[in-house]
DNA sequence: TCGACAATCAGAATTCTTTTCATGGTTTCA
DNA sequence: TGAAACCATGAAAAGAATTCTGATTGTCGA
C-alpha cells in the first residue's frame, strides 16, 4: 500500500488524480496549499508527492526545494505537475529536486505509469543474501530454492516462509511473530494458516530430508534448526 | 574522473546540467558557442560532449558532424540535447554522429544515466556478444536467432527480450524491471504487455524445447534459466 | 493510401495459491 | 487415565496471478 500526497490548488485536478489513483490501490491525501501539505507530511510517511508547479502564495517550486533540502535523502520522490510548456520552467522545476514532471493535461495512464516508475526507482533495494545449510540453498537473486542442487518449486508464501526461517535459524517463533514477519504487520489471517504452510514446506523438504530442520515447539510455535546430520543421498 | 564539455547557449540549462553533474564527480566545462567549444576541445581531452541541437550561428548538428569527421574514432562521444520531440530530427541528430540524444526537458537522473551509459560504451568498446545455450543461439551482429541451426523469425520486441534474457541468465526479474531494461526507462506500457511477449517468445522456442528456459516466477516475474540438457531415462 | 506486420490492451479462461474448515491424532498434566 | 490443549492433515472454498485470445491501434514500406 502506497501513500501519495497531492499538493494542488485546483479541486478538479485533485479530484481527477484521486479518481485515477484510488482504484489502483493508492491512498491519496490532498492539500491545496503548502501549509496543509507541510502538516500532512508530518502526520504520515508518503511514498510520493504530486506537486503543482503553481501554488497560491508560494510556488510549488519553492516548496519542492524546501522539502528536498530539509529531508535530504529521506524525502519522498516528487513529481511536478506543470501546465506550462515553457522549457526553462521545466528545467528549473527539475533543478529544484523534483524526480519527474508531467505536463498538463495528462492521461490517467501516463500518470499511473510515471508514479509507478518513480516509486519503484526510489525504493531502496536491499541486498538479500543467498543462504545455505547442508544442501538446502535459497537464492533471492534467482528467487530459487534448491535441494542438493535440484530446483524445488515453492509458492510465494512458502518461499517467504523458508527465507525467514533460514535467515533466522536456531530461534523459536510464535505463529503471531511468523505472521508479522512473513505476512507483514497488517495481514489478518488465522494463526492456523501458518500450520498449513509449515506442513507444505515440510512436504517439499521431505525428499531431501531437510524437513527435520523445521521443528515444532509445542506451546510456542516453530523453530528452524539446521542440524549437521547427514542427509539422504539422492543418486542419479 | 571524467571531463564533460557542455555546448549550450542558454545559461540556465548549462547551470542545471552542471548542478546535476558536478555532485556526481564529473568535471564540467562550458561553452556557449562552437568557437569556444573548439578551443576547449584543443585544451583538454573530454570523455563526453553534451551538445545543444540549436546553437546560435551554427547548429549543434553541424558542429557534431564536424567533430566526428575531424577526429574520427578518437573523438569523444556526443549526446545531443534537443528541444524537439520530432522523430525525424532525432534521426538526423543520430545521423550526424551523435551517440545518443536527450529531449528537453530531461530529469537529472535521466541525464546522469545516459551519460554513464554512453561513457561506458565508448570506453569499454562493449560490443554485443553472440550468445548460445544448448542450440539456442543469438547473434547481435547478424541480428539473427537460430534454434539448433534453424533460423527463427522474431519481431523486434521478441528479439530484444530474448537478448536481454540470454545476457542476464539465472536471475529473476519483475515485469517492471524487464520493461525498464528492454523497453527503456520512459516507456509507459502496461506490465501485462510483458506477458504477451513472453508468451510469443515461448511459442517460438517451443519446437526446439527451449521454451523451458523461460520460467515463470510466480508473484515476481520471469527468469531465464538455461538448464542442462535432459537425459531421458527409460526404466524397464 | 493501402496492406502487412507489430505492439498493445482488455478481458476471459485457466492455473495456481492461500485460507479456512473439519477431523483426528498427540502431548501434557492433574 | 482421561480431559484439555495443541498440532497435523486433507480437502474445499476463496482469491490471485498468469496465460491466452481477439480487437484495436500504430508503423513502415510499396
Amino acid at each position: 500500500m502506497k501513500r501519495i500526497l497531492i499538493v494542488e490548488d485546483e479541486p478538479e485536478i485533485r479530484e481527477m488524480i484521486r479518481f485515477t489513483l484510488e482504484p489502483r490501490g493508492y491512498v491519496v491525501n490532498e492539500a491545496d496549499n503548502a501549509q496543509d501539505a507541510r502538516r500532512l507530511l508530518g502526520e504520515h510517511a508518503y511514498d510520493l508527492i504530486l506537486m503543482d508547479w503553481m501554488l497560491p502564495g508560494r510556488s510549488g517550486l519553492e516548496f519542492t526545494k524546501e522539502i528536498k533540502q530539509k529531508n535530504q535523502k529521506s524525502s519522498p520522490p516528487i513529481i511536478m505537475l506543470t501546465a506550462r510548456a515553457d522549457e526553462s520552467d521545466k528545467v528549473e522545476g527539475l533543478d529544484s529536486g523534483a524526480d519527474d514532471y508531467i505536463t498538463k493535461p495528462f492521461s490517467p495512464r501516463e500518470l499511473a505509469a510515471r508514479i509507478k516508475a518513480v516509486i519503484r526507482r526510489s525504493t531502496h533495494i536491499e541486498q538479500e543474501l543467498s543462504l545455505e545449510f547442508n544442501g538446502l540453498h535459497i537464492d533471492p537473486v534467482q528467487h530459487l530454492v534448491t535441494l542438493q542442487g535440484d530446483p524445488a518449486n515453492l509458492s510465494p508464501a512458502e518461499y517467504n516462509l523458508l527465507y525467514f526461517f533460514m535467515s533466522h535459524p536456531e530461534r523459536a517463533y510464535t505463529r503471531s511473530q511468523i505472521l508479522d514477519k512473513v505476512w507483514g504487520d497488517n495481514a489478518y489471517v488465522e494463526e492456523r494458516t501458518v500450520d498449513v504452510h509449515i506442513r507444505r514446506l515440510r512436504k517439499i523438504l521431505t525428499p531431501s530430508g531437510h524437513d527435520a530442520y523445521i521443528q515444532t515447539v509445542r506451546g510456542v510455535g516453530y523453530r528452524f534448526t539446521p542440524t549437521k546430520q547427514k542427509h539422504v543421498q539422492v543418486t542419479s
